[in-house]
DNA sequence: TAGATTGTTAATCGATTAACAATC
DNA sequence: TAGATTGTTAATCGATTAACAATC
C-alpha cells in the first residue's frame, strides 16, 4: 500500500451499474416471509457471482452477519442512500419531441432522484403547451430559469444536429451534468459530466447476438 | 496457439459497443475535403486511444494503408455491414405507453436495421388506434401475426409488473431477441437473447459523478 | 456442533495501452 | 528520404472469480 495515493478511488463503474438491479430485486421480494437475504440468493436471482455481489454491496458501507446475510430493508435503504435516490434533484429537459415527451411522462424517475421541472424546445407549436403536466418553454428562457432554480442536471433529447449547440447553452447556464440521448458525442468543459445513452450500441450487441444465435439454432416452429 | 480452441471468439462486447460511434463520426465528416481518415483522428474526435480504434476496426475485416489510413466511405460501409444495418429486421413492439410510443416514432431506427411493423397492448383504448403510423393490436393477436410475419425481434416497453408474462408470450411466438426497456430481469430459455436497457444504471453513474463533481468544484455563477 | 455465509486476500482473465517492425 | 500510420505482439491494468479464515 503506497501512502502517496489517496485510497478515495471510489466504486468501480461496473459495480455502480449493478447496484440499481439489487434495489429492484429487493423491492420485489420485500413481501416474502424472511426479512433476510444472502449474496448467494441475490446472485442466483440476477445470474451474478455471489462474491461480486458481496463486493458491490460492501461499497455502500453496510455490513452483514456471517451465516445470516443482510436485513432486506436495511440493505435496500443503504443502496438507495448510496445512489443518492433519497435527495431528488430538480432537472430540465431540452427537446420535447417523441423521446423527450416520453421521458417527461416517465413516472419512475421521481423514485430515482430525478424530478423534471420544466421542458424546453424551439418549436413554436410546442412552446407554451403542457406535456404530462410539465410546461414547455422557449429555449431562450433556459439560462434565466436555470439560474433562478439552481438547476444542475439536464436531459438532452434534441436531434443530433443541434445537440452541441444546446449543450453550450446548458453549460453556460450552470448545468453541470447532462444525460445525453442524442446519438452524438458532446464537447464540454472538464467540470461538466456527460452520460450518453447509446441506444445504438445496445442495439448492435443485440443484433449481433441474435444473428449469431439464429445461425446456430435456426427457426423451430 | 492451442489448436483445440476455435478462434471464432468473435468481437469483444466493448469493441462492438464502440463501432456505432465510429459510424456516426464518419457520417458527420463525410462531406470534408479528404476521403481518408486515420485512427489517430478518430481517437482525437471521440477521445479514445488510437490503438483501440485500430483494433476495433480490424474486427470488421477492413484493411488500411500504412501512412494513409482508411477510405472513409469504405470504412463506413464495412462497419455498417458488420453491424448488420444493411438488412432491416421486421420487429414488434409490446407496450404502447409513453416510452413505447416514443420508440414507435423514432425515425433513426430504420437506418440501424430495425423496422417496427406493429405494436401490441392490453389497453382497449389503444387497441385499434394508430401510433406514428403503426397499428396497435391486442396482445392476443401477437402469436399468430409473429408466426405469419416471421418476427424474430421484439421490443418490450411494458410496465415492470407484466414484463415477464409478456416475455413468455413473445418467446412462445418464436421471438428470439428481446430489447427490454422494463426495469426488471427477464427469465428466458437459453436460445433467446435479452438486451436490457438499464436507464437507472446510467442515471446512477451520472448522479454519482455529478454529486462528486459538485462537491469538489461547487457552484460558480 | 456443523454448515452456511461474510469479509478479505490471492489468482485469473480479459481489455486497454505501450512498443515496434513493416510500409507507403 | 523522413515521418506518419498500419498491424501485431508484449506489458499493464483493472475487474472478475477463486480460496479461505472468521463467525454466527
Amino acid at each position: 500500500m503506497d501512502a502517496n495515493f489517496t485510497p478515495l478511488r471510489g466504486i468501480p463503474e461496473p459495480s455502480l451499474r449493478r447496484l440499481p438491479s439489487y434495489c429492484q430485486l429487493l423491492k420485489r421480494i420485500a413481501c416474502e416471509e424472511s426479512e433476510l437475504i444472502s449474496c448467494t440468493r441475490i446472485g442466483q436471482e440476477l445470474n451474478l457471482d455471489p462474491t461480486q455481489v458481496r463486493k458491490d454491496i460492501a461499497f455502500t458501507g453496510i455490513v452483514g452477519k456471517p451465516k445470516i446475510g443482510y436485513n432486506i430493508r436495511e440493505l435496500h435503504d443503504a443502496i438507495e442512500t448510496f445512489l443518492g435516490w433519497k435527495n431528488v434533484r430538480d432537472t430540465f429537459l431540452v427537446g420535447a419531441g417523441n423521446l423527450g415527451s416520453a421521458l417527461l411522462g416517465y413516472r419512475p424517475f421521481e423514485q430515482y432522484g430525478v424530478r423534471i421541472v420544466a421542458a424546453f424546445d424551439v418549436d413554436p407549436c410546442k412552446i407554451g403547451t403542457t406535456v404530462h403536466g410539465k410546461e414547455v418553454f422557449g429555449i431562450e428562457k433556459l439560462p434565466d430559469l436555470a439560474s433562478r432554480l439552481h438547476i444542475r442536471l439536464g436531459i438532452l433529447t434534441t436531434p443530433a444536429e443541434v445537440a452541441q449547440q444546446v449543450t453550450e447553452v446548458m453549460v453556460a447556464s450552470g448545468i453541470r451534468g447532462i444525460w445525453n440521448f442524442a446519438p452524438v458525442g458532446l464537447n464540454v468543459p472538464a467540470d461538466v459530466i456527460v452520460q450518453s445513452e447509446n441506444l445504438f450500441s445496445s442495439l448492435s450487441v443485440l443484433s449481433s447476438r441474435l444473428t449469431a444465435s439464429l445461425r446456430t439454432t435456426p427457426i423451430q416452429e
